[in-house]
Formats: C-alpha cells, structure tokens, sequence
DNA sequence: CTGTTAGCGCATTCAG
DNA sequence: CTGAATGCGCTAACAG
C-alpha cells in the first residue's frame, strides 16, 4: 500500500500472458534452459524486451538461488587505500554481472559474533573482508555457517582461510634494505596499527633487514603508530630529539610520511639530504608531493580484484578449497632519499 | 540445491513452533505490532534470540515492503573526493539502520535509460545519485517510475527534482576575488569537466568575480580541464608560455592544483612570490603539501549526509517534494596565495 | 489478543 | 517441448 511509488512491475505472469505461453515458459526462456523452441524463446524473448521485463532478485533469491550480490565489509571509505581496492572489486564484480553491498564495519563490529553472517542472510552470495581488525569473530562463524568469503590484507594468525595480500614483510624489508644500502645506519621506524597483521609484518620486513646487516636494533628508533599522519609527526618529532637522531625515517604507510615530512621541514632540515623519508602504499599524493616521496607500492586494486575472483570462484565451485595468496609489492624510488650527507650516519 | 552452502536458516515458523504460536504471532512481534500480550512478545523474543532469528529480508521484499537498503550510483571510488561523500552517507544510513548497496557508473551508463530502476526493481528502497554527468537519463525515468532518489552535486539543468550541491557559483566568486583583492590582475583559471554543472558554476564565479572588480576577461587565461592532474600541469604550462602570464593560477580542483604546481615549479617560478595557485574541494593532501594550498572547502561529507536525510524523508513522506539545497562551500587560505611580487601583475 | 490464509514473483518438479 | 502446480519466508487481511 506504501509503495505506489515502486517502480510498475512487470512480472514474468504478463510477459507469459502477452507471449501467449505459460510462465513456467517464461522462466525457462529467462534461465536458458534448453527446452524451449528456438521459435517460442525468439517471442518470449520479443517480448520481455518490449515489456522491459527485468527479473524481480528478491523473488528469484527467495528460492534460494543467488542473488548475484556480493557483500564487501569495509573499515571506512574515506581513504584511498580503501578506494585502490574497491575499485578493483567493483571492477571485477562488473566483469561478471555482479553487485556490490557495501558494509562499514562501525555498523556491525559492536559485538554479535554471528550478526555478519545473519545480516547477510540470503542478501549477498559472498562476502569480502578488507582489513578485518577481530577478524576470528568473522571468519569463525562464517566459516561454519559455511558462507563463501574471501579476506582482503590480513594476514590471519588464527585458522587459515582464503585470503589475498600483499608481501608486507618483503616490503618492508626491501625498503630498509634499500636506505642501508644508501648507507644509513640509524634508521627510524614508525609502526602502523599492531593490531593488523599488515604492520606487524612491515616491522618483521624492517627487523629482518637491520639484523642481515648487522645492524643492531635501537628500541627508541620504533615509534608506534596508527596509520595517521599525526602519528608520523609525533614519531619523527620524536627521533629528532634524539641525541642521536635517524638519518632516515620509514613509516608504514604515506599518510605517515607525510606527517614525518612536516615535522623534518618544521625543523628546518632538508629531505632527503638531512634526513631520508620512506612510505608504504604508494597512494596517488606520494608522486605529487615535493620532494616526491620514495615508498613501497601496494598492488590495492589487484588485490581487489584478486580476492574478487577468488570469491566469485568458491561461489562457482564451493569444494576446491584455495588458501592464502601474496601479490608482490614493489619499492618505487623516488626524491625523498638519498644517502645520508651529514656525518652524524 | 547448490546452496548448501547458505546459512542455516531459522524461519519464522521454527521459531513459531518452538514458542507455541502460530507464525503470525511471530511476525507481530518482529513488526512490533500492538496486538500482541506483553507475556506472549516476552516469550518469542526470548525464542528468536535464542535461536539467533533473523529475518529473510529478500522474503520481505517480495512483499512490497521496505528492504532498507538504499542505493548509492557513484562514478567511481577511487577519489576521496567521492570517498567524502560517501562517509557522510554511510554515517547517516547506519544511524537510521540502513544498509547500502553500491552501484558505479560504468556499468550502467551503458545506453538503457530505465536500466537504473530496473535493476533496482526492489532491490532498494530509492537512489542517492552521485555527481551524475548524464542526468536527465536517470531522472527522467526514476520521476516516471516515481522512484524516491537524491541526486548529489550537480545543478540540475533539466526539470528540478530533489537535489543537494554545492555553492560552487559562491566559492568560485569568492576565490576569485580574493585574488583580486590580493593584488592579482590575470588571473588564470583551469575549469573542470565542463559537462558537469559544479564546473560551469565555478567558472561562471570566477567570471562574475572579474566583471564586478572591472576585470576583463581574457579568453586565452581559461583552459578547459577535466578534473586530473595533467590539465592542471597542461593548462599551467600553456598560461606560462603567454606573453603576459598570468600571477595567479586558479584550478577548478585540488588535484589539477597540484599539477599547476607541478608546471611552476618545473619553470623555476615559486609559489606564491611568482605564482599564486588555488584549488578547490580542500582534500586531504591540500594542507599537506607544501606550500600548503589555498582552496575551496566544500562540505563533501555533510553533502552526503544531508541529502540522505532528505531521502529517508522523501521514502516516510512520498508527497512532501523537497527541493534543491546548497550547502555553504568555505575560503580556506594557506600559503599558497600571497599579493603578487612581480611588477607584472 | 491470536490463529489461519492468501499471495508477493519466481524456479522447479511433474504431467502431459 | 510446454503447462500446471507447489512452495521459498514473510506480511496483511480476515476470522475467531
């Protein structure tokens, strides 16, 4: 009574009706089932076109079957490290005639274990969690309701379940390699978030390397940070207070470097020839700051897309189990390090 | 059959059965009908959330009702221009328990007009449309449909319909003459993509801007952009090689502003003595860089969150036709702006 | 106040 | 190859 306002329905009972054929016909035509005469499905097809019948997914999803919409729980979308992978999802999903539910995890991270799952009851075929933080609440009871998901960047430190993302650690290490083989030595390091698995292997990256060459680690060069650019001010505001400052500062992702960068030129020492700063991401901001910023890209729409096709294929074939998959990330060298030029190294 | 895999699902009638009610008791107390005893409502909630009941909303949708779920149509996700937007929209749809379902342009824009309530047959309870270039395909079928929508950001050119935007006309105008009041007489202006309202608004600003302070316009000091960074830095360019450049760059966005950086510093100018540049939409890394740029805020999130309320209003009040709002859009000035030094200007 | 019933639009047997 | 009948889970109207 409410909705006068819906949009006219067309169902599949009037396009039966005008193509003069029952509406089980009608269905099948629409399903592509093979029985249908070629001459019966060409009218039934003339008119569903006509009519402008569009199939009603709620009805079809009561039945059970899929809906052809997958669920992507997001932390938040005001970063563009969320869009790099959204973005990716979404094209992906378009390539196969899917949609997009999106759900902000500030809705349902209260607390019900299994409200995910609940709330996806028959809407969605398939869900995608993109940086889950608890994540065992998720995959747990997804995991037994035997609901298809797919993990976005997290390394699962609970039970192994399907997954993509990013070589964290070897990018972390590589870019700590990178500055020592420029010759630092005392290099500041600024954590993001410990409670993802993405920071904690970016810090192992960055362990690994100083400890390959024989660099002892400087427990007041690791600031822990947040993944916000006042995290990365505070920490490199920190180091410079040392009586021994870092020739060069890492942070775990640009938004933080950027902050680092503020605080160095605060100080008025110069970037890179004071002081070196790294990022990780690589987000569109780091190629249009100046000085560019060197950093440590990460495949976001890829991995997007990655995970989409992992989903889309559990959704094809529920047994093949597939596991955890790393897309490479790659170090992009840029003008905000160069090899220390004061002696303090 | 090839869902075994969906969620167990506990239906109205296990829980009926198992509370000793018939299953239209249960579906009055989920509805919080009045009928029901208060001792009867205590003992199937009781049930329902022991059996962690949830309703099938797909069942319920069936039945013409609300699904609560509304349907955002964006151009893409990668920017945080639109990342702005959809935080304000997502923070006013959780408040009000709705979920979102996320479509992107390049998929529908294909060529069918009514394709966008078609596919949305039911599926959505209405249609929040963001920045859409090619409006009147979409409104002119969602009016004829009568389906309840919002569209975001663009100044309708065709039928009025409910809308909220910007005051882009008003921060054009103001930055402008700003500029003016600094000391600029050229004054170079880079516009966005000029099929969309919010850029012919913002030119058509900084043109009044001129004519009121006696300024003439030059045609050679408007370059037509398109919104990336490249026209910013092409436009930039073009201004600089003129006999008489101008002393002041302003770009219809942030992100052509730092192209237009770019391209002045590539020239050996500095920003602001030689060349002022301002901005606009105020994103992220518009305080970050350095100089940090002068622009026009533009109250993305509060778009987003207003013109879901007026949605949700349009969805409980079918008849009460609510019309365009423009939110305020705010001079923010930073350092990249100053009077103009050389005897040029 | 509560039980019963009729569809919502569609996929799917089961008969022709 | 096609038509008729059944039910998915739920709401709403109708009887008690």
């Amino acid at each position: 009574m409410e909705n006068k306002l819906l949009t006219s329905k067309v169902t599949i009972v009037e396009v039966a009706k005008k193509a003069q054929v029952s509406l089980g016909t009608v269905s099948r035509v629409i399903n592509n089932d093979v029985h249908v005469a070629p001459e019966t499905r060409e009218r039934v097809s003339a008119v569903m076109q006509e009519m402008q019948y569009v199939a009603n997914r709620q009805a079809r999803g009561l039945k059970g079957m899929k809906t052809n919409v997958i669920g992507a729980l997001v932390p938040d979308l005001a970063t563009s490290y969320i869009g790099g992978i959204m973005h990716g999802i979404d094209t992906e999903l378009s390539l196969h005639k899917f949609d997009l539910m999106l759900f902000t995890h500030h809705r349902i991270a209260i607390k019900e274990a299994s409200y995910v799952a609940d709330m996806v009851q028959g809407m969605v075929d398939g869900l995608l969690l993109v940086l889950p933080r608890n994540i065992a609440d998720y995959t747990d009871t997804l995991t037994r309701h035997k609901f298809p998901f797919v993990v976005i960047d997290h390394q699962g430190s609970g039970d192994p379940c399907p997954a993509v993302g990013a070589t964290n650690w070897q990018g972390g290490y590589n870019a700590t390699e990178y500055l020592i083989k420029q010759g630092h030595k005392r290099i500041g390091f600024i954590t993001g978030s410990m409670d993802l698995g993405c920071s904690q292997d970016r810090l192992k990256g960055y362990r690994s390397a100083l400890r390959t060459h024989h660099i002892p680690e400087m427990p007041e060069l690791v600031y822990e940070g947040d993944f916000n650019q006042p995290d990365g001010y505070a920490g490199a505001s920190a180091f410079l207070e040392l009586p021994f400052p870092p020739t060069a500062i890492f942070a775990s992702n640009d938004v933080m470097a950027m902050g680092v960068m503020d605080a160095v030129r605060n100080r008025n020492l110069r970037i890179p020839d004071d002081i070196s700063v790294v990022g990780f991401d690589n987000i569109p901001q780091s190629a249009m700051i100046n000085p560019s910023l060197t950093t440590v890209q990460q495949p976001l729409e890829q991995m997007g897309r990655v995970a989409t096709q992992m989903l889309l294929g559990i959704l094809k074939n529920p047994k093949k189990d597939v596991n955890r998959i790393e897309l490479p990330t790659e170090l992009i060298i840029r003008s905000s390090t160069s090899a220390p030029k004061n002696g303090t190294g």
